[in-house]
DNA sequence: CGGAAGATTTCT
DNA sequence: GAAATCTTCCGA
């Protein structure tokens, strides 16, 4: 499992570190997971996009406020939930989406949880990946270095394989919408938006 | 206290 | 291309 220290960084250099590691959800007895194929980073204050823009201190982005290595998930168009990584030290708001992930373990919770049958479709996108994982709002603020749901060294990938790209629905964030903070992996048939 | 908008998904 | 759907947030 990942240290505390990984997440002690900033949100850019921990997205593109967590590319290809494996998220983990333990439910019970079983476990459930996903490599991480494309990720998205929010830079805090600075960035017209990040919740925590302009410091923005709500009960939403309380625990960005926290340490890394904690949870980030919230409530979106009432109807998804989406997961984020809380990055960098205390006072430093910043977070890393989680926007897809590739099925590695517990495939058949995961179809169970989302009902489909196309196996591609299962975790392509940050609402699907929470409903096949099982996450939502209970899981608020848990420690990712904990024991029920937590990232741990999986797949390294290449350097050459990981993508720069602009970030997925932020048209409203003036500027900040042409950031290249989106990082996937090269060529993975589970990425949401190519 | 009320209005407005949203880090998406799904169907037509 | 547009609706679904409701929590959260900000301004008054």
């Amino acid at each position: 499992m990942l240290k505390r220290d990984f997440y002690l960084r900033d949100a850019i250099t921990v997205s593109k570190d967590l590319l290809g590691k494996l998220l983990v959800h333990e439910i019970g007895s079983s476990r459930v997971s996903g490599k991480i194929v494309e990720v998205e980073a929010y830079m805090g204050p600075d960035d017209a996009a990040a919740h925590s823009y302009k410091k923005r201190n709500s009960k939403r982005t309380n625990i960005q406020y926290g340490e890394g290595g904690f949870a980030y998930i919230y409530m979106i168009y009432g109807l998804h939930f989406c997961f984020n990584v809380v990055t960098n030290i205390p006072q430093v708001p910043q977070a890393v989406l989680i926007r897809a992930l590739e099925p590695v373990e517990g495939t058949s919770v995961m179809l169970e949880n989302r009902g489909v049958k196309n196996s591609n479709q299962l975790t392509n996108g940050p609402g699907k990946l929470c409903k096949a994982l099982g996450i939502d709002n209970s899981h608020y603020g848990l420690d990712l270095c904990g024991s029920s749901l937590y990232i741990e060294e999986y797949e390294k990938p290449l350097q050459k394989d990981i993508i720069p790209a602009k970030r997925v629905n932020v048209d409203y964030a003036g500027e900040a919408k042409d950031y290249l903070w989106r990082f996937y992996i090269s060529g993975n048939k589970h990425v949401s938006v190519v």
